[in-house]
DNA sequence: GATGAATGAGCTTTCATTCAT
DNA sequence: CATGAATGAAAGCTCATTCAT
């Protein structure tokens, strides 16, 4: 019974996100979840409190099961390798969960405001823990050396820009190259930047600006 | 059609950007936008054929005043000088233009599959001459020696996500210090990366991914 | 001055008369009234109450035009002469005037319950009028023994039928000969019925049914 | 679809003819539907498209009965009398469906030029039938040396006239005795006309129109 | 548990009418 | 007189949610 149960759910989110990442969380009507899923449509309601639960749960379980990407990053022992680590985790997630990605970058900011608090909160919530991980992985890096000085919180928004921009274009062109096969190329950008060697005076410095 | 009062049709706009730049498009209504604006509801239909050509008349409105931005950029003789110019531009019009940035962000992938195709097809073609703008910006900084070899669709990429990312930081944190004191960080972390110089020995390196 | 007022006047009639008879009452708009009389459309409010009024115009118009024709028909002294020249105008009226005819035909039965109750009162008594000639042109007939005994009601209204119906499918056929060619088919049909004289033995007879 | 209760259906139904009948299309609005026939407005939705396909459904139902009732003429196997029985259906039929058939009268002609251009090929097809069905069945009488030779469809138009005409006056009246006593006089009617035995010399004569 | 028929609040859009110019 | 920009009541329709079965 709890089988079964757990099995109805996860095909409800199964059309839910494929249908959330198509087309966005308004535009998709419960009716089309039910039928993609196969299931009634008061069932969906035995799972979920309501459409924006639906959604809230897909997002709990890709953060989850990204954060616990993020967490086998620190098996590594050097920071470097610790770094590369969590490019080719973040760009395995986006290529493994081609859809829950791209439902994430639709819906970043498009909960804010609406009815159900608690689901924004926890949205807002998400997002932070996400910061607060680049963040503090930024200053490890910093302590030990390895990146010079600046705003911790701004280094981890860049590396999280070049990436989630790169997975983006992967996103919407036919490329059919593996995403992973970027991981040295941003990493190599994120540390030693996009100029060439013969570049060396460059107008001011990284400088902490919190 | 066009010779009606240029005020009211700014005051329509206005009182959308605004609230599609907080609540996001489909969550608001045209009843809103009319009280906002003090206009009667009938009065939009006067100036917009409906709620999705106000999106695309701000978008329009949005995408050429950037684009004209984007064009003083080549001002610059040097590159780099360019290079610190294009970001300058960048942050100074999400700075100046708070709320439609935050639009233009919300809204990015949520116009797919909508009903109205010339809108839809307007919107990736808009997306599309950025995506080209910068892709072109780094094939010159490449052809001139400044940026080391690599796919310039991705160096494009890298680049507006380390902006957009920090701009999107700046947005939803209540700093209130201005947004273009980050350019020569962000200008450098481009073009030099993260690393401090003590980090000698990175795997990998920028190979041309096309 | 008065002169041009009556021929805006007309415009407007004549563009109602056009749209009212294709489109119908409800699905013609104000708008495009004033757009095809090529007069603004606060204009149109100068010279009627509002929409119904156009409507109302139109019809005691053509019901006064259509009035002054069956009045001439008296002229003959014969009631079978009377009869053919009654019929000859109804059709020449058609003929002549087949938007207005349609339009007639299209409304006789819509107005009904409408808000206005003065317009639907007048649009009652003028088929009151009309229904009322043709029993008295009937009661005139028996009288003077052409017509042998029937309710003369039903009579005017078979004449009516049997006219109305004709025209009806010269109107949406396109049938263009013209519809005066069928006045004395319709007389005889009238006045002798359709039986071949071998047709001897029908049940029933003319009762007077009132 | 078709499964769910019929009898919400038909209350739906009922209602709409009420409606119709009484203001028109175009004046009954969804929700008066929902209130006469004791649903929530979102209930029609479930049955019908829109609210023209409860227009056509109702069109369908009663062409679909009066075909039938049609068909059921032919048993009798003298011309003379199926003609009796013809009239004596179509006079039944606006007896006991009072409403649907005011419906039909009163919208014969305002589908024109609507949007759903689905209806308003089957509307026309539906007129299109009934007018073969006469045409075809004078040109029985014809055939069987009943009728005196003539264009067979202005032949049909002519009787649909002189029944519908009547129907129309009682339907507006308040005749209380039912309509079927009619039969015979507008079955002699239409065999031998309206003129006594004595009006022996009529202009003209039934000719071959078409 | 599972269902889907039923619901009505709320949406976008239209359009007759007004009124300042 | 003539205009057309402005208006908001009212329309058709959608869809998240409920609940009897």
């Amino acid at each position: 019974m709890e089988k079964m149960s757990t099995e109805k759910r996860s095909e409800i989110l199964e059309a839910a996100i494929n249908l959330f990442s198509v087309k966005g969380f308004e535009r998709t009507t419960v009716d089309e979840i039910a039928a993609k899923a196969n299931v009634g449509k008061g069932t969906i309601y035995l799972y979920f409190r309501n459409k924006e639960h639906i959604f809230l749960a897909i997002v709990e379980e890709g953060i989850s099961y990204l954060k616990q990407l993020f967490l086998q990053v620190t098996k590594e022992k050097d920071f470097t390798l610790q770094l590369r680590e969590l490019i080719l985790s973040y760009l395995k997630f986006a290529e493994d969960n081609r859809e829950i990605y791209r439902l994430f970058m639709k819906e970043r900011l498009a909960m804010r405001l609406c009815n159900d608090s608690i689901i924004e909160k926890r949205f807002i919530e998400m997002h932070h823990e996400l910061y607060q991980f680049f963040t503090d992985f930024m200053q490890r890096g910093m302590d030990e050396g390895v990146l010079c000085p600046a705003d911790p919180g701004y280094l981890g928004m860049a590396l999280n820009g070049i990436i989630s921009h790169c997975v983006f274009h992967w996103l919407y062109s036919n490329d059919q190259q593996p995403l992973t096969k970027l991981t040295d190329t941003l990493c190599h950008l994120f540390l030693k930047g996009a100029a060439s060697n013969l570049n060396l005076h460059v107008s001011g410095g990284v400088q902490d600006v919190s």
